[in-house]
RNA sequence: GCAGGGAUAGUGAAGCGGCCAAACACGUCUGACUGUAAAUCAGAUGGCUUAUGCCUUCGGGGGUUCGAAUCCCUCUCCCUGCACCA
């Protein structure tokens, strides 16, 4: 590493201005400082942080990963920071409860795959400007209490106490652990020990980044920018993807993302399209504008959000090849017979009850027969009722329990 | 350390000796309607070889009772006062 000569920034005016004003909540000190600081020619270094909280990078990551994209492009440094460290102790923010810590293996184990999934959207590979992978736990687990001591009086309890989420906890009288406090100086202490210029992040981690803008200015003598991004949420405000069944990962298949998507309420569209997207703005007002003039369907709209996130990630091809799926997965008539089904092996004549049990698609006997009971079970597109029994005829069938998610299929296959 | 209060199913929260597998709300799941969207309406929501039957659940353990989520003892954890405090 490092054996290349670092590229000249480049100063692109159309750039530029998409990475200050798009999907931006807020940025520190201001857009305009830092669309001059842009334009200075020098090159910076920019990161996003992620915690290893979850096993999978998700949609909500996409527009920060987009605004590390953008930088890429203009031939700045960029790091995709993994939380290692931070993670196993829990970022307190917007939480009500002291999260739970996570173990140094889980912590690992989630951080596999972060690479491989932002490698969607930045570009480790790059031969002129690769973005760059790093732990924190490099330097946060080399501190002494000194350091920590040094770095924690430089932020009063005071600052800490005015963040809503703890306000609540003390009013509701819900412990908070001292160790919560630390979290941000630890995030403060990522942009220390990387000098970073920049920090990309999400509008909910903005007390956390300003606490590495203090540090920098006191000890870097210098300005670190903040691009707080606006979190996914309809217009309503409710965010989206908070619940397990409707949160898309960068790690589903295509079509699954599609369809997920696709559950979405018509709403989100115009602010999904602008945050996990790279649509032109001009054509995302038009979006909005055929929207409301009822030129385009909600479905449509929507479809078309469906097929250009998925794009985004997997290129035009899978995306359409994605689109067909869905269409033809959804059509009443057809037979939801789909590439990428799961499989479960069963014999001839027995029991659904058994055969839904086994597959995995409910968890217990009492379920699946509440589930036959309400209309919920087919095969081959056919509802079928607690008596079921794998017929002697066919050799193939597909199962299906509800309508909801390609997850609820399953191919069965019929064995002697 | 002392004195009070609390721990109930995914979450919040009722129940305070039998009618409690446990109200209600939210969430979740399913059905109808749709665009397998949203909204709305309806049903379900511990488990079991489907049973107006049995088993396991109300922080852990032990007891009283014909019978305990409910009473007593004890342990663990949390909260609130008071005391103590580098």
């Amino acid at each position: 590493m490092g054996t290349n000569k670092a590229p000249q920034p480049l100063v692109n005016e159309s750039l530029i201005n998409e990475l200050t004003t798009r999907a931006i909540a807020e940025i520190y000190p201001s857009p305009e400082m830092l669309a001059k600081e842009l334009k200075s020619g020098r090159r910076l270094t920019a990161y996003l942080g992620i915690d290893p909280t979850m096993s999978d990078l998700h949609v909500g990551h996409v527009s920060q990963l987009l605004k590390l994209r953008l930088l890429q492009k203009l031939n700045h440094r960029i790091i995709l920071l993994v939380g290692d460290f931070t993670g196993m102790i829990g970022d307190p923010t917007d939480k009500s409860a002291t999260r739970i810590k996570l173990s140094r293996e889980e912590v690992l184990a989630n951080a596999a795959g972060y690479k491989q999934q932002a490698g969607k959207i930045i570009d480790f590979n790059d031969p002129v400007n690769p973005a760059e992978l790093l732990f924190n736990s490099k330097w946060l687990s080399q501190m002494g209490f000194a350091e920590v001591l040094e770095l924690a009086s430089e932020v009063t309890v005071q600052q800490m106490l005015e963040r809503d989420m703890f306000q609540r906890r003390l009013k509701n009288n819900k412990p908070i652990a001292l160790s919560e406090f630390l979290y941000p100086i630890m995030q403060g202490q990522d942009s220390l020990a990387m000098d970073v210029d920049i920090e990309v992040g999400g509008s909910d981690q903005i007390f956390n980044m300003l606490v590495g803008s203090t540090f920098i200015r006191r000890h870097k003598n210098k300005q670190k920018f903040i691009i707080a991004g606006e979190l996914l949420a309809d217009p309503s405000g409710k965010k989206i993807g908070k619940t397990e069944g409707n949160m898309i990962t960068l790690n589903d298949t295509p079509l699954n993302m599609f369809h997920k998507i696709m559950l979405w309420g018509d709403a989100i569209t115009p602010h999904a399209l602008e945050l996990c997207s790279e649509l032109p703005m001009t054509e995302i007002e038009k979006i909005i504008h055929d929207l409301a003039s009822g030129k385009l369907s909600g479905k449509d709209g929507k479809m078309f959000l469906a097929g250009t996130i998925v794009e985004g990630l997997h290129g035009e091809k899978i995306a359409e090849q994605a689109r067909h799926e869905y269409l033809d997965l959804t059509s009443k008539s057809s037979n939801p017979l789909v590439t990428e089904l799961q499989t479960a092996k069963v014999t001839k004549g027995q029991n659904i009850v058994d055969i839904l049990v086994e597959s995995g698609l409910v968890s217990s006997r009492s379920a699946a027969r509440r589930l036959l009971l309400s209309n919920a079970v087919r095969v081959n597109n056919q509802t079928i009722n607690v008596d079921w029994l794998v017929p002697t005829s066919d050799k193939k069938l597909v199962l299906q329990v509800g309508k909801k998610m390609h997850a609820n299929f399953r191919n069965l296959s019929i064995i002697e």
